[in-house]
DNA sequence: GGTTAATCGTCTTGCTCAAGATGATCTTTG
DNA sequence: CAAAGATCATCTTGAGCAAGACGATTAACC
């Protein structure tokens, strides 16, 4: 490693700090190509979880890792944005079933079609031979070790920078 | 179709988001590790930069990209835990240059053999061949695209909804 | 040498997020 | 048929984080 020439970072050797740079890349280009679509990524991920499975609120916070009180607030504006609309379950009437609108299908395809291009425009800096296997890295580590870990449970136990400062 | 037997997330094909649960993943199995130790991973990481290289506190705090006020209660933390001192930059008073103690370099040297373990614990899962393959695709992705992007600047103008977590 | 501008570190304020409490509805059981 | 327990969604409260304001110190310029 001749420093001189490229400074290494010093935390180059980070994994974690490095896929946290990653992540944050990746959500920021995704940022800002739903801008335009005047989505936001939480809002894309909704949608597109809502585009795949008919699922009430509970469990669409579940899939997606959106805490209850955040994701009433979200739908909220989904469903202003007249996106989604909240229909009670005939069978239930406590449980709300979001559902898309037509504008929403619409909506959701036009920014798959912008998110990923965004994210492919970021993978095009990674060799195409490693690009593949780079993916399904991801998704085996994602998917694969923690599936039946804390990854899945809705309740994290140990939140990740929190000092336990309990009084 | 045998979606009964593995059925697939609906957010498997997301890169974005399964970049964010390795992260998660990497940072809780992190954290675990050194929580016998009495340190949090932000500290672990500053530590590990102090271990490689002398700043001052802003420098200190763009490198890890922890924000200024984070960064004043965090270092007085590991200052009352004799890790670091603050020692004061004798050609200019203004600047403070912390510096590890004797325990902090014997501390972060511990910190970082436990992390190692806890990370190399979570790629195993991964085939070997591609192991490596990845860890070079994460840091291309990390520090090559972004190096003259928003990742290092040190201001994000663009936040990302603000997640977690992380916590 | 004195005054002005710039920089560093700390302190304070607004904002987002997550856990607990509340109200409404359904299911079960006698 | 009525009442108790359970579950879903929403509302409210407390905690952590980041941006801006402030005091202290230094450098630049006349």
């Amino acid at each position: 490693m001749d420093e001189s020439v490229a400074p290494q970072h010093p935390l180059a050797s980070d994994l974690d700090w490095l896929l946290n740079r990653v992540w944050l890349g990746f959500g920021e280009a995704r940022a800002l190509a739903l801008a335009p679509l005047g989505l936001t990524v939480r809002e894309h991920v909704l949608l597109s979880v809502l585009s795949r499975t008919d699922v009430s609120q509970l469990e669409l916070g579940a899939l997606a890792r959106v805490d209850k009180s955040v994701l009433t607030t979200t739908i909220d504006a989904l469903e202003e944005k007249g996106l989604v609309t909240r229909e009670a379950d005939p069978n239930d009437r406590r449980v709300r079933r979001p559902s898309l609108t037509a504008a929403g299908t619409r909506k959701v395809a036009a920014a798959n079609i912008a998110a990923a291009a965004a994210q492919s425009e970021l993978l095009e800096h990674v060799p195409a031979d490693i690009r593949e296997r780079f993916i399904d890295a991801v998704r085996d580590l994602a998917l694969g070790p923690f599936a039946s870990s804390v990854l899945f449970s809705q309740t994290a136990e140990l939140s990740r920078g929190r000092r336990s400062t309990s009084t």
